[in-house]
DNA sequence: TTAATATTTGACTGGTCGGTCAAATTGAAT
DNA sequence: ATTCAATTTGACCGACCAGTCAAATATTAA
């Protein structure tokens, strides 16, 4: 793969991105990533066999890009509780960097698209099924970490904890882009987060003081 | 208004929301719900401005619906926990039903539509967030009820919970839309719920035992 | 019955859609 | 220098898009 290869193929994802972030995917057409960026239809197609599996890159893409933050952010060297703040921090401070960019709250890319999709295209449906499955993988660890801290009951349903933790987050990522506005996710999502898990913080701060 | 005015009307709204909730906005043409509804293009633009103004009538369609239920689930005469338990009943309920009828599992109308087209079309946009706003305002009412009971906490922010409360059931239902999977929110929302909400079931059934 | 209004029809528009293609251009290897 | 494949180009589909319109039809009121 020569360098102009790269050049243009990742111009055209990294385009798409943005416009079916800020939009959605039957909102922008073929032509209109080509034209922003300044790659003729002919080359679009000579990449991507179709516009559906361009999306699909854009989503590999992103999760890319998640992957190298999660691994860091969720690394076993984390106390668990830090694990959850950090990844709230990431995700309200990208959340912030993409809208000051874009002009637009955008939320996560992966359910907006898998919304949008999901009684179209199985194919993308799918893939937006298997990145999730990857990132309630971080949290179930977290978990797990947390259980073996004591700090969440023994008793409790690891997968499910973590699928409902992962919805809470898409669900309030979607508001924020229906309003407009990222203030209520700043001010409830961590707090919130930890109730829905069901560890007292105030406690987890006690004993870190006596720790 | 004539009879016959009434039904054109009603059937394009139904069969608009049928196509639309099932795909998406961007994917259902005018053309398509016409064909479908068995009117014809010329009658569709006589009743409906454009599209996004029928777009705009089914939600609110949906929402007088909507309100019918609630009003019921969330009638003052229940006790607080019964509300939540009951809506919880009735959006799985309400789901099962129409992903039997159209095949798939379709989610919230308002949240996909909302998210589809939040930075594309301002005034849907708008629709969505009024929409939101109305349904909030039973949680809230119903979180207050549980606040004089002393089920939650008295420092609890009403307002901030029952966005929680709205975002997270939202988040279930786009998850259940893109896995095209109820069996999870089955399982687990109104546990989790009560989870988010802070309130201890167990120790509310105790009291009913003993009260 | 007639006049006015509400509704329906179907043909129509100009633009855009996703996608194709053969020919031209480039770059690397021989 | 030549060959060959990777890449780029721009013209080109047929289908479909949201929306328009004047004429035909049905309904209501007088």
């Amino acid at each position: 793969m020569t360098k102009a290869t790269v050049n243009t193929r990742d111009k055209l994802i990294q385009t798409a991105t943005e416009l079916i972030w800020s939009e959605s995917y039957n909102a922008v057409s073929v032509d209109e990533i080509c034209k922003k960026a300044g790659v003729k239809k002919g080359s679009f197609y000579h990449y991507f066999k179709s516009k559906a599996h361009l999306a699909m890159e854009t989503m590999s893409s992103c999760m890319e890009e998640t992957k190298l933050k999660y691994d860091d952010i969720f690394s076993p060297t984390r106390p668990p509780i830090e694990r959850f703040r950090g990844m709230v921090a990431y995700v309200i401070g990208q959340q912030k960097e993409i809208s000051e960019q874009l002009g637009h709250v955008c939320g996560c890319p992966f359910a907006t698209l898998g919304s949008e999709l999901a009684g179209q295209d199985n194919e993308i449906a799918k893939t937006v099924t298997e990145i999730c499955a990857k990132k309630t993988a971080y949290y179930e660890s977290a978990l797990r970490d947390l259980r073996a801290q004591g700090l969440i009951g023994k008793h409790i349903d690891i997968s499910g904890k973590a699928n409902q933790i992962f919805s809470f987050i898409i669900g309030q990522l979607i508001m924020a882009r229906i309003n407009n506005d990222l203030a209520f996710m700043e001010n409830n999502l961590e707090a919130a987060l930890f109730d829905l898990i069901g560890v007292d913080v105030s406690l987890l701060d006690q004993e870190k003081l006596t720790g």
